[in-house]
DNA sequence: TTAAATTGTTAAATATATTAAACAAAAAAT
DNA sequence: ATTTTTTGTTTAATATATTTAACAATTTAA
Protein backbone atom coordinates (compact mmCIF):
# COMPACT_ATOMS: atom_id res chain seq x y z
CA UNK A 1 0.00 0.00 0.00
CA UNK A 2 1.98 2.69 -1.39
CA UNK A 3 -0.04 6.40 -0.41
CA UNK A 4 3.06 7.63 -0.17
CA UNK A 5 3.91 10.93 -2.07
CA UNK A 6 6.03 9.49 -5.14
CA UNK A 7 8.75 11.19 -4.33
CA UNK A 8 11.30 7.72 -5.64
CA UNK A 9 10.29 8.09 -9.33
CA UNK A 10 10.92 11.98 -9.05
CA UNK A 11 14.20 11.81 -7.89
CA UNK A 12 15.27 8.82 -10.19
CA UNK A 13 13.89 10.49 -13.51
CA UNK A 14 15.95 13.28 -12.27
CA UNK A 15 19.19 11.43 -11.88
CA UNK A 16 18.55 9.52 -15.04
CA UNK A 17 17.72 12.63 -17.04
CA UNK A 18 20.98 14.00 -15.88
CA UNK A 19 23.05 10.48 -16.52
CA UNK A 20 24.52 10.01 -13.22
CA UNK A 21 24.77 6.95 -10.88
CA UNK A 22 22.97 6.93 -7.32
CA UNK A 23 27.10 6.28 -6.16
CA UNK A 24 27.72 9.85 -7.96
CA UNK A 25 25.18 11.66 -6.61
CA UNK A 26 25.63 9.87 -3.25
CA UNK A 27 29.23 11.42 -3.26
CA UNK A 28 28.02 15.33 -4.59
CA UNK A 29 25.55 15.09 -1.77
CA UNK A 30 27.17 13.58 0.97
CA UNK A 31 24.57 11.13 1.42
CA UNK A 32 24.94 7.31 1.61
CA UNK A 33 24.14 5.58 -1.99
CA UNK A 34 21.89 2.80 -0.11
CA UNK A 35 19.87 6.09 1.20
CA UNK A 36 19.16 7.14 -2.72
CA UNK A 37 18.23 3.40 -3.34
CA UNK A 38 15.62 3.04 -0.88
CA UNK A 39 14.66 7.08 -1.57
CA UNK A 40 14.14 5.62 -5.04
CA UNK A 41 12.20 2.48 -3.90
CA UNK A 42 10.07 4.62 -1.43
CA UNK A 43 11.69 2.00 1.13
CA UNK A 44 12.28 4.78 3.13
CA UNK A 45 10.96 8.56 4.76
CA UNK A 46 13.44 10.28 3.97
CA UNK A 47 13.76 13.82 5.88
CA UNK A 48 12.95 17.04 4.28
CA UNK A 49 16.96 17.67 5.28
CA UNK A 50 18.12 14.90 3.45
CA UNK A 51 16.11 15.51 0.59
CA UNK A 52 17.16 19.19 0.12
CA UNK A 53 20.85 18.02 0.16
CA UNK A 54 19.88 15.62 -2.99
CA UNK A 55 18.22 18.14 -4.62
CA UNK A 56 20.90 20.89 -3.70
CA UNK A 57 23.16 18.87 -6.33
CA UNK A 58 20.68 18.26 -9.22
CA UNK A 59 20.13 21.43 -8.39
CA UNK A 60 16.17 22.05 -7.99
CA UNK A 61 14.47 23.86 -5.19
CA UNK A 62 11.77 21.90 -2.79
CA UNK A 63 8.81 23.40 -4.18
CA UNK A 64 9.00 22.49 -7.77
CA UNK A 65 10.43 19.50 -7.09
CA UNK A 66 6.66 18.39 -5.90
CA UNK A 67 4.95 20.42 -8.21
CA UNK A 68 6.61 19.33 -11.14
CA UNK A 69 5.19 16.81 -13.59
CA UNK A 70 5.97 13.46 -12.88
CA UNK A 71 7.33 11.99 -15.97
CA UNK A 72 4.65 9.39 -17.29
CA UNK A 73 5.35 5.72 -15.57
CA UNK A 74 6.18 3.03 -17.63
CA UNK A 75 5.14 0.50 -15.60
CA UNK A 76 3.19 -2.52 -16.64
CA UNK A 77 3.25 -4.86 -13.66
CA UNK A 78 2.20 -3.23 -10.52
CA UNK A 79 3.26 -5.52 -7.27
CA UNK A 80 0.65 -5.85 -4.90
CA UNK A 81 2.59 -3.62 -1.97
CA UNK A 82 2.88 -1.02 -4.85
CA UNK A 83 -0.86 -0.24 -5.37
CA UNK A 84 -1.40 3.59 -4.98
CA UNK A 85 -4.22 4.16 -1.81
CA UNK A 86 -6.74 6.84 -2.53
CA UNK A 87 -9.03 8.10 0.14
CA UNK A 88 -9.44 6.93 3.07
CA UNK A 89 -12.17 5.78 6.28
CA UNK A 90 -14.52 3.01 6.05
CA UNK A 91 -13.71 2.80 2.26
CA UNK A 92 -10.17 2.12 0.82
CA UNK A 93 -9.34 2.30 -2.43
CA UNK A 94 -6.04 0.58 -3.97
CA UNK A 95 -5.44 1.98 -8.02
CA UNK A 96 -3.43 0.05 -10.12
CA UNK A 97 -0.87 2.91 -11.13
CA UNK A 98 0.23 6.00 -9.65
CA UNK A 99 -0.55 8.67 -12.71
CA UNK A 100 -3.63 8.00 -14.65
CA UNK A 101 -3.29 11.34 -16.65
CA UNK A 102 -2.39 9.42 -19.92
CA UNK A 103 -4.50 6.17 -19.30
CA UNK A 104 -8.48 6.64 -19.76
CA UNK A 105 -9.05 2.63 -17.55
CA UNK A 106 -9.14 2.86 -14.06
CA UNK A 107 -8.52 -0.28 -12.22
CA UNK A 108 -9.06 -0.42 -8.44
CA UNK A 109 -9.22 -2.87 -5.71
CA UNK A 110 -11.36 -1.68 -2.98
CA UNK A 111 -12.15 -2.87 0.80
CA UNK A 112 -16.08 -1.58 2.31
CA UNK A 113 -15.61 -1.99 6.18
CA UNK A 114 -18.85 -3.24 7.59
CA UNK A 115 -21.28 -0.07 7.65
CA UNK A 116 -19.25 1.75 4.95
CA UNK A 117 -21.06 3.43 2.43
CA UNK A 118 -20.37 6.08 -0.21
CA UNK A 119 -22.96 8.59 1.06
CA UNK A 120 -27.19 8.75 0.57
CA UNK A 121 -26.29 11.52 -2.36
CA UNK A 122 -25.75 9.13 -5.19
CA UNK A 123 -22.62 9.03 -6.95
CA UNK A 124 -23.22 10.26 -10.86
CA UNK A 125 -19.99 10.92 -13.52
CA UNK A 126 -19.59 10.46 -16.79
CA UNK A 127 -17.88 7.21 -16.76
CA UNK A 128 -18.71 3.20 -17.41
CA UNK A 129 -17.82 0.99 -14.35
CA UNK A 130 -17.70 -2.45 -13.52
CA UNK A 131 -16.71 -4.93 -10.55
CA UNK A 132 -16.42 -8.03 -9.34
CA UNK A 133 -17.16 -9.06 -5.83
CA UNK A 134 -13.97 -11.15 -3.99
CA UNK A 135 -15.23 -11.60 -0.75
CA UNK A 136 -18.33 -10.15 1.33
CA UNK A 137 -21.73 -8.54 0.36
CA UNK A 138 -22.27 -5.76 -1.00
CA UNK A 139 -25.61 -3.53 -2.06
CA UNK A 140 -25.66 -1.83 -5.26
CA UNK A 141 -28.37 1.01 -5.55
CA UNK A 142 -28.31 2.49 -9.43
CA UNK A 143 -31.25 4.36 -9.79
CA UNK A 144 -34.20 2.82 -7.90
CA UNK A 145 -33.08 -0.49 -7.82
CA UNK A 146 -31.17 -2.36 -4.67
CA UNK A 147 -28.84 -4.86 -5.69
CA UNK A 148 -27.13 -7.64 -3.16
CA UNK A 149 -23.80 -8.59 -4.27
CA UNK A 150 -22.20 -11.62 -3.17
CA UNK A 151 -18.92 -13.38 -3.82
CA UNK A 152 -18.56 -13.80 -6.84
CA UNK A 153 -21.17 -11.66 -8.64
CA UNK A 154 -20.34 -8.87 -10.67
CA UNK A 155 -21.99 -5.10 -12.11
CA UNK A 156 -21.50 -3.29 -15.12
CA UNK A 157 -23.44 0.16 -15.43
CA UNK A 158 -23.31 3.49 -17.02
CA UNK A 159 -21.86 6.22 -14.41
CA UNK A 160 -24.20 8.51 -14.88
CA UNK A 161 -27.26 7.22 -13.62
CA UNK A 162 -27.05 7.63 -9.77
CA UNK A 163 -25.76 5.11 -7.82
CA UNK A 164 -23.94 3.97 -4.26
CA UNK A 165 -22.17 1.58 -2.82
CA UNK A 166 -22.97 0.13 0.64
CA UNK A 167 -21.69 -2.96 2.51
CA UNK A 168 -24.46 -3.79 4.80
CA UNK A 169 -22.44 -7.32 5.87
CA UNK A 170 -20.59 -7.59 9.00
CA UNK A 171 -17.83 -9.22 7.14
CA UNK A 172 -15.33 -6.62 4.62
CA UNK A 173 -16.12 -6.54 1.61
CA UNK A 174 -13.69 -6.63 -1.11
CA UNK A 175 -14.39 -5.97 -4.67
CA UNK A 176 -11.95 -5.45 -8.47
CA UNK A 177 -13.28 -2.47 -9.84
CA UNK A 178 -13.14 -0.90 -13.51
CA UNK A 179 -13.59 2.28 -14.52
CA UNK A 180 -13.48 4.76 -17.74
CA UNK A 181 -12.40 7.38 -17.81
CA UNK A 182 -11.45 7.54 -14.12
CA UNK A 183 -13.72 8.99 -11.87
CA UNK A 184 -11.13 10.68 -9.40
CA UNK B 1 23.38 28.82 12.06
CA UNK B 2 20.08 27.77 10.13
CA UNK B 3 20.34 26.90 6.58
CA UNK B 4 17.99 24.95 7.13
CA UNK B 5 14.53 25.49 4.81
CA UNK B 6 12.23 27.57 7.02
CA UNK B 7 9.51 24.95 7.79
CA UNK B 8 8.78 26.31 10.98
CA UNK B 9 7.76 29.70 10.42
CA UNK B 10 5.70 28.19 7.47
CA UNK B 11 4.00 25.79 9.90
CA UNK B 12 3.49 28.16 12.67
CA UNK B 13 1.94 30.89 10.54
CA UNK B 14 -0.51 28.23 8.36
CA UNK B 15 -1.44 27.01 12.35
CA UNK B 16 -2.05 30.50 13.96
CA UNK B 17 -3.88 31.96 10.58
CA UNK B 18 -6.26 28.72 11.35
CA UNK B 19 -6.17 29.80 15.09
CA UNK B 20 -5.75 26.39 16.64
CA UNK B 21 -3.15 24.97 18.79
CA UNK B 22 -0.33 22.38 18.38
CA UNK B 23 -2.20 19.69 20.54
CA UNK B 24 -5.72 20.16 18.04
CA UNK B 25 -2.87 20.24 15.18
CA UNK B 26 -1.44 16.92 16.77
CA UNK B 27 -4.92 15.18 16.97
CA UNK B 28 -6.06 16.11 13.56
CA UNK B 29 -3.43 14.90 12.17
CA UNK B 30 -2.24 11.76 14.25
CA UNK B 31 1.08 13.52 15.31
CA UNK B 32 2.11 14.03 18.57
CA UNK B 33 2.24 17.59 19.95
CA UNK B 34 5.47 17.31 21.19
CA UNK B 35 6.45 16.69 17.63
CA UNK B 36 4.64 19.87 15.95
CA UNK B 37 6.57 21.88 18.85
CA UNK B 38 10.01 20.66 17.78
CA UNK B 39 9.57 21.17 13.67
CA UNK B 40 7.83 24.58 13.96
CA UNK B 41 11.34 25.54 16.14
CA UNK B 42 13.34 23.91 13.84
CA UNK B 43 14.50 21.30 16.62
CA UNK B 44 13.84 18.50 14.07
CA UNK B 45 14.26 17.34 10.84
CA UNK B 46 10.84 15.77 10.33
CA UNK B 47 10.16 12.92 7.59
CA UNK B 48 8.18 13.76 4.81
CA UNK B 49 5.36 11.35 5.55
CA UNK B 50 5.50 13.36 8.44
CA UNK B 51 4.85 16.52 7.10
CA UNK B 52 2.28 15.66 4.16
CA UNK B 53 0.17 14.20 7.50
CA UNK B 54 0.74 17.24 9.14
CA UNK B 55 -0.01 19.61 6.16
CA UNK B 56 -3.19 17.01 5.05
CA UNK B 57 -5.58 18.70 7.87
CA UNK B 58 -4.51 22.55 6.90
CA UNK B 59 -4.88 21.34 3.76
CA UNK B 60 -2.33 22.69 1.71
CA UNK B 61 -0.07 20.28 -0.75
CA UNK B 62 3.86 20.02 -0.26
CA UNK B 63 4.77 21.50 -3.40
CA UNK B 64 2.44 24.81 -2.47
CA UNK B 65 3.91 25.03 1.12
CA UNK B 66 7.28 25.27 0.28
CA UNK B 67 6.53 27.57 -3.04
CA UNK B 68 4.20 29.71 -0.68
CA UNK B 69 5.59 33.54 0.53
CA UNK B 70 6.58 33.26 4.26
CA UNK B 71 4.59 35.68 5.87
CA UNK B 72 6.88 38.84 6.81
CA UNK B 73 8.74 37.79 9.91
CA UNK B 74 7.71 39.62 13.01
CA UNK B 75 11.00 38.53 15.01
CA UNK B 76 13.02 41.26 16.27
CA UNK B 77 15.36 39.56 18.19
CA UNK B 78 17.50 37.14 16.61
CA UNK B 79 19.50 34.44 18.65
CA UNK B 80 22.99 33.74 17.60
CA UNK B 81 21.98 29.98 16.13
CA UNK B 82 19.25 31.71 14.46
CA UNK B 83 21.39 33.92 11.56
CA UNK B 84 20.49 32.79 8.18
CA UNK B 85 23.53 31.00 6.64
CA UNK B 86 23.96 32.68 2.79
CA UNK B 87 26.60 30.61 0.59
CA UNK B 88 29.25 28.25 1.60
CA UNK B 89 32.37 27.62 0.51
CA UNK B 90 35.73 29.77 2.43
CA UNK B 91 33.24 32.61 3.34
CA UNK B 92 30.34 32.23 5.35
CA UNK B 93 27.63 34.80 5.30
CA UNK B 94 25.22 34.83 9.04
CA UNK B 95 22.65 37.02 7.97
CA UNK B 96 20.37 38.45 10.92
CA UNK B 97 16.63 37.47 9.24
CA UNK B 98 15.34 35.18 7.10
CA UNK B 99 13.60 37.09 4.75
CA UNK B 100 14.46 40.91 3.71
CA UNK B 101 11.63 41.90 1.20
CA UNK B 102 10.14 44.17 3.08
CA UNK B 103 13.59 45.56 4.78
CA UNK B 104 16.24 48.05 3.58
CA UNK B 105 19.08 46.66 5.70
CA UNK B 106 21.30 43.63 5.79
CA UNK B 107 23.32 42.98 8.05
CA UNK B 108 26.03 40.24 8.29
CA UNK B 109 28.43 37.94 10.41
CA UNK B 110 30.87 37.26 7.93
CA UNK B 111 33.93 34.85 8.25
CA UNK B 112 36.57 34.67 5.91
CA UNK B 113 38.87 31.54 6.00
CA UNK B 114 42.42 32.06 5.10
CA UNK B 115 42.69 32.16 1.26
CA UNK B 116 38.90 33.21 1.26
CA UNK B 117 38.56 35.94 -1.74
CA UNK B 118 35.53 37.19 -3.44
CA UNK B 119 37.06 37.07 -6.34
CA UNK B 120 39.23 38.75 -8.85
CA UNK B 121 36.45 39.89 -10.97
CA UNK B 122 35.36 42.83 -8.78
CA UNK B 123 31.95 42.84 -7.21
CA UNK B 124 29.75 46.21 -7.97
CA UNK B 125 25.90 46.41 -7.24
CA UNK B 126 23.53 49.84 -6.25
CA UNK B 127 24.12 49.67 -2.33
CA UNK B 128 26.22 51.30 -0.12
CA UNK B 129 28.07 48.77 2.80
CA UNK B 130 29.59 49.20 5.87
CA UNK B 131 31.69 46.73 7.97
CA UNK B 132 34.17 45.85 10.89
CA UNK B 133 36.26 43.73 11.54
CA UNK B 134 36.23 41.58 14.96
CA UNK B 135 39.16 39.27 14.72
CA UNK B 136 42.04 38.53 12.02
CA UNK B 137 42.98 40.66 9.01
CA UNK B 138 41.12 41.95 6.10
CA UNK B 139 42.60 43.30 2.76
CA UNK B 140 39.96 45.55 0.89
CA UNK B 141 40.31 46.21 -2.53
CA UNK B 142 37.93 49.66 -3.58
CA UNK B 143 38.80 50.85 -7.32
CA UNK B 144 42.71 50.63 -7.24
CA UNK B 145 43.76 50.90 -3.84
CA UNK B 146 43.90 48.52 -1.55
CA UNK B 147 43.50 48.30 2.61
CA UNK B 148 44.46 46.04 4.66
CA UNK B 149 41.85 46.27 7.66
CA UNK B 150 42.92 44.65 11.19
CA UNK B 151 40.76 44.10 14.43
CA UNK B 152 38.95 47.15 15.18
CA UNK B 153 38.83 48.64 11.84
CA UNK B 154 36.07 49.23 10.38
CA UNK B 155 35.26 50.33 6.45
CA UNK B 156 32.42 52.16 4.48
CA UNK B 157 31.93 53.17 0.93
CA UNK B 158 29.53 52.97 -2.45
CA UNK B 159 28.78 49.83 -3.66
CA UNK B 160 29.10 50.73 -7.45
CA UNK B 161 32.73 51.15 -7.23
CA UNK B 162 34.38 47.76 -8.05
CA UNK B 163 35.57 46.04 -4.50
CA UNK B 164 37.03 42.72 -3.62
CA UNK B 165 37.63 40.98 -0.14
CA UNK B 166 40.27 38.55 0.74
CA UNK B 167 41.68 37.26 3.74
CA UNK B 168 45.39 37.20 3.05
CA UNK B 169 46.42 36.01 6.89
CA UNK B 170 46.52 32.76 8.46
CA UNK B 171 43.41 33.42 11.10
CA UNK B 172 39.94 33.23 10.36
CA UNK B 173 39.18 36.82 9.77
CA UNK B 174 35.61 37.88 11.37
CA UNK B 175 33.70 40.84 10.13
CA UNK B 176 30.57 42.55 10.95
CA UNK B 177 28.72 43.93 7.75
CA UNK B 178 25.59 46.14 6.68
CA UNK B 179 24.46 47.05 2.98
CA UNK B 180 21.56 49.00 2.25
CA UNK B 181 19.87 47.50 0.09
CA UNK B 182 20.49 44.29 0.99
CA UNK B 183 22.87 43.19 -2.14
CA UNK B 184 21.80 39.34 -2.40
C1' DT C 1 -9.01 34.42 44.10
C1' DT C 2 -8.51 29.84 43.61
C1' DA C 3 -9.17 25.62 40.88
C1' DA C 4 -9.22 23.43 36.47
C1' DA C 5 -8.07 23.29 31.86
C1' DT C 6 -5.11 24.49 28.02
C1' DT C 7 -1.14 26.39 26.29
C1' DG C 8 3.92 25.46 24.43
C1' DT C 9 8.27 23.23 25.79
C1' DT C 10 11.52 19.70 27.27
C1' DA C 11 13.80 14.91 28.78
C1' DA C 12 13.94 10.05 28.58
C1' DA C 13 12.15 6.05 26.04
C1' DT C 14 11.23 4.11 21.76
C1' DA C 15 10.74 3.71 16.88
C1' DT C 16 12.74 4.48 12.59
C1' DA C 17 15.79 6.66 9.25
C1' DT C 18 20.50 6.45 7.72
C1' DT C 19 25.01 4.41 7.27
C1' DA C 20 28.70 1.03 6.54
C1' DA C 21 29.64 -3.13 4.62
C1' DA C 22 28.72 -6.94 1.93
C1' DC C 23 26.32 -8.93 -2.05
C1' DA C 24 25.01 -10.34 -6.94
C1' DA C 25 24.50 -8.67 -11.62
C1' DA C 26 25.93 -6.02 -15.45
C1' DA C 27 29.40 -3.24 -17.99
C1' DA C 28 34.07 -2.12 -19.16
C1' DA C 29 38.76 -3.35 -19.60
C1' DT C 30 42.53 -6.42 -20.48
C1' DA D 1 37.22 -15.34 -21.91
C1' DT D 2 38.34 -13.41 -17.58
C1' DT D 3 39.44 -10.08 -14.62
C1' DT D 4 38.22 -5.46 -12.84
C1' DT D 5 34.83 -1.71 -12.19
C1' DT D 6 30.60 -0.10 -11.66
C1' DT D 7 25.96 -0.82 -11.11
C1' DG D 8 21.73 -1.18 -7.72
C1' DT D 9 20.16 -3.70 -3.60
C1' DT D 10 20.04 -5.59 1.05
C1' DT D 11 21.28 -6.46 6.18
C1' DA D 12 23.09 -5.30 10.68
C1' DA D 13 24.84 -1.34 13.23
C1' DT D 14 24.22 3.26 14.43
C1' DA D 15 22.29 7.78 14.54
C1' DT D 16 18.30 10.42 14.93
C1' DA D 17 13.39 11.40 14.57
C1' DT D 18 9.22 10.75 17.14
C1' DT D 19 6.51 9.62 21.19
C1' DT D 20 5.20 9.42 25.97
C1' DA D 21 5.11 11.75 30.01
C1' DA D 22 6.14 15.42 32.78
C1' DC D 23 6.80 20.44 33.39
C1' DA D 24 5.86 25.59 34.03
C1' DA D 25 3.08 29.32 32.30
C1' DT D 26 -1.05 31.19 30.81
C1' DT D 27 -6.12 31.22 30.22
C1' DT D 28 -10.83 29.94 31.54
C1' DA D 29 -14.26 28.72 34.95
C1' DA D 30 -16.40 29.10 39.12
Amino acid sequence: MSNEIDIGIRLKNLRTERKISQRQLAIKSGISNATISLVENNKTNPSLGLLKQVLDVIPISIGDFFTMDVKQENKIVHRADELTEIGSGLISYLQVGNNLKNYKLQMMLERYQPGADTGKSMLSHESEESGLVLQGRLELTVGDEVYVLNKGDAYLFNSTLPHRFRNTGREECVVVSACTPPSF
